[in-house]
DNA sequence: GTAATTGCAAAAGATTTGCCCCATT
DNA sequence: AATGGGGCAAATCTTTTGCAATTAC
């Protein structure tokens, strides 16, 4: 098989995605990129995420109401809600019960290998402001 | 407010997605929509599927790993099992407990207003033929 | 030295939009 | 008749890819 090498460019955008808790998408990561090596191209970031996400360093997060792809590099089991009103989309524990991706008791699946829960709403500090305008 | 009119292109659509349980992409959805219409164009297609989101009536689903958004017609709530070795997407049932949207012990979150439930693996169809290799 | 990886630019997809005409109400 | 909606094509956006040059090992 195909033998990887380390590059200063993969490193970085690893480092990115360890770095930061608002689970960027890939424009965002090669804006950040371009600070550290700024003729990185954006083929490189595209090609290193689909790389890493091979070798399971990182996830892709589609959110549920359109908008681009974003990735996350914390590979710990959890589930993401996404805020409707100011597109926020961060993390939060799954559900008791969810650790495990086993529950199959539906028909028609063999193995379930991952388990990919978003909870759409408001965040608190969108209802927040929300509520202040209920006269 | 803006009135809205009916169309039959706009029928047509809804009417596609009630019939399948396939989660069709637009793409899908323009073709079989022009066996009926057949200068019926993909923008319409396009917009009209953003309207009935808009409306309720019709909901999207990103593949998680990747695949472009396909459609539901379907809106009671339920979750999705995807395939990642034959592609297929079919309905599952919300396990126990997440039937209402209320389950937010996490913190920032505010308001729960919808849940979208994705399960990976690989489904009973392929998972036959997979063990059959095995000698 | 060899081959994986990069940068760049072009290509491929997917989705949106402007504009003018047609159809529903 | 008024105007929301459709068809068509161009425009956008996002992501992928070919290729020659570069770099890690």
């Amino acid at each position: 098989m195909k033998k990887t090498r380390h590059t200063r460019q993969r490193g970085i955008i690893l480092d990115i995605l360890h770095d930061t808790k608002t689970h960027p998408t890939a424009e965002a990561i090669y804006r950040d990129a371009r600070r550290i090596i700024p003729n990185i191209s954006l083929g490189t970031v595209y090609r290193n995420l689909g790389f890493l996400q091979g070798q399971g360093l990182v996830r892709e997060i589609r959110p549920a109401d359109g908008g681009s792809t974003r990735f996350d590099g914390e590979m710990a089991a959890h589930a993401h809600f996404h805020c409707l009103n100011c597109g926020a989309l961060f993390d939060v524990p799954l559900p008791q019960g969810f650790e495990q991706p086993s529950c199959s008791d539906a028909e028609g699946i063999a193995r379930i290998s991952a388990i990919d829960l978003h909870l759409i709403g408001s965040c608190a500090g969108c209802a927040e402001p929300e509520m202040a305008l209920t006269h």
